[in-house]
RNA sequence: GGAGGGGUUCCAGAGCGGUCAAAUGGGGCGGGCUGUAAACCCGUUGACUUCGGUCUUCGAAAGUUCGAAUCUUUCCCCCUCCA
């Protein structure tokens, strides 16, 4: 009973609610068993905001049960009302298999694929969905389920009390998502539905679908939605989101990302976020908080972008924070040594790095001594950059701020 | 259907003929302090600029005026109250 799926999810503070607690616990300490969480397939990579969900799988493995990945294909199409404000955008379909394809490559690097008891088992359900039958879905399904109910779930009445319009095909969401599980049910003998909080909704719906269609017991069981200790939402840096892939954030970012953690939510994330044992945590907690912080960022990023680009990017950060050199990690800019005989323009320069996007913003940040060269505060906009600000190795660091800088090299 | 109120720069929210690129707060960015944290303090926050200015912005379009975010007309959208 200590050493259950159930009580490390809890420990781990990755419980939220569960429809019927003793009862699964039971359950799994007696046999392994099938859980799903399903996931929106409307980028081409998840984010930081997944995290948790895509840890919840690990952790069912590393208990012998069996994650099953749904890359909802076929609800994408229709768009979860829950906790949005308006319509989605519909995607194409192209996209959709698209951002499938490459979802599943993330799912590949944060499971084990090679036990076949606990490999993840990949499902779309536009398998399933796309083929449905309208009369024979209202017949079979749609009983089961009363307008007045659905009225009072929140990603509905939400809507409704601020007067935004929902749609009858999103309105239609949550009976396509219960019934993903009363399908996963039948063919994969799924027993449990996780997910965010916000999906709770969703969830029970599908429990109760499988109970009254099929007369099955299954599970719900959901984690809380993560607040900082500044109170906003996980996962926001100055360039966006923190995307799960090195095409759209590098894993110097990525681990930037952890190491700038706020101090009062570190112990959480290494809680949350690293596979380090409980009892190691409990043993650890009163060390330097920065230590702590680079700790929650090599494990973060060696289970996404593996160990050698954690060890770089903490590497780079060393020498980037504490000696002010440069390290191989640092976005980098390739110019011309032609371009270079007259110098070029600080501003334009800038723009050039990609550091900012607006030359009025360049002029800005260098009255605020926020532009440097190679530490130094630049103080004239009219500054040139030529070959002598290049050291014997043709590089030279740009900055914009304390945190973001690239190297220019010249070729 | 009837009666009102409103749509302003990232957000909230002032302005109600020139002194308005538009108060104030939040957020963002930069600087200081520090620990790549928090808190706090300072600066900055439309674009381009030869730093003289120039251009584009206040729901949309048209108009009045030397001059409009501010006035008029039409249109679109939101909110509140009555039926």
């Amino acid at each position: 009973m200590e050493n259950s799926f159930l009580s490390e999810f809890k420990k781990r503070d990755y419980f939220n609610q569960c429809t019927n607690s003793e009862e699964l616990e039971m359950l799994m300490s007696k046999k392994k068993i099938r859980a799903y969480i399903g996931f929106d397939c409307t980028a081409s990579s998840l984010h930081v905001g997944s995290l948790l969900q895509i840890m919840c799988l690990r952790m069912l493995q590393k208990y012998g049960h069996q994650p099953i990945v749904l890359l909802g294909g076929g609800t994408t199409r229709i768009g979860d009302p829950s906790g949005k404000d308006e319509t989605r955008k519909i995607l194409s379909e192209k996209e959709i298999e698209k951002n499938i394809k490459n979802i599943e490559k993330i799912f590949k690097t944060y499971l084990k694929t090679n036990n076949p008891k606990t490999k993840p088992i990949f499902v779309n359900n536009y398998k399933w969905l796309g083929k449905l039958n309208y009369i024979k879905f209202l017949r079979d399904i749609g009983k089961h389920f009363t307008i007045n109910k659905m009225l009072s779930f929140d990603s509905v009445k939400l809507r409704l009390e601020r007067d935004q319009s929902l749609s009858y095909m999103e309105f239609n969401y949550m009976i396509l998502q219960a019934y993903d599980f009363l399908e996963l049910n039948k063919t994969k003998n799924c027993l449990m539905q996780m997910g965010g909080s916000d999906q709770w909704g969703n969830i029970i719906n599908g429990v109760e679908l499988v109970k009254r269609h099929s007369s099955k017991q299954v599970y719900g069981l959901t984690t809380p939605l993560i607040t900082l200790a500044s109170g906003t939402k996980m996962g926001k840096t100055e360039r966006g989101a923190v995307w799960l892939d090195e095409k759209l954030l590098s894993p110097y970012d990525y681990w930037q990302f952890w190491r700038n953690t706020d101090d009062r939510d570190v112990m959480k994330f290494i809680k949350m976020f690293t596979d380090i044992k409980l009892d190691k945590i409990e043993q650890i907690k009163n060390k330097n908080i920065n230590e702590l912080k680079i700790l929650l960022a090599n494990e973060a990023t060696t289970m996404l972008h593996g160990k050698s680009a954690a060890s770089k990017a903490e590497e780079t950060a060393k020498k980037t924070f504490g000696k002010g050199t440069i390290g191989d990690d640092l976005p980098s800019i390739s110019i011309k040594k032609e371009n270079l005989k007259n110098g070029i323009n600080i501003i334009d320069l800038v723009i050039l790095s990609n550091l900012l996007t607006s030359k009025s913003e360049v002029r800005r940040t260098i009255k605020n001594k926020g532009i440097k060269v190679n530490n130094n505060p630049i103080e004239d906009e009219k500054f040139i950059v030529s070959l002598e600000n290049f050291n014997n190795e043709n590089i030279l660091k740009l900055s914009h701020g304390k945190k973001n800088h690239v190297v220019i090299k010249i070729n």
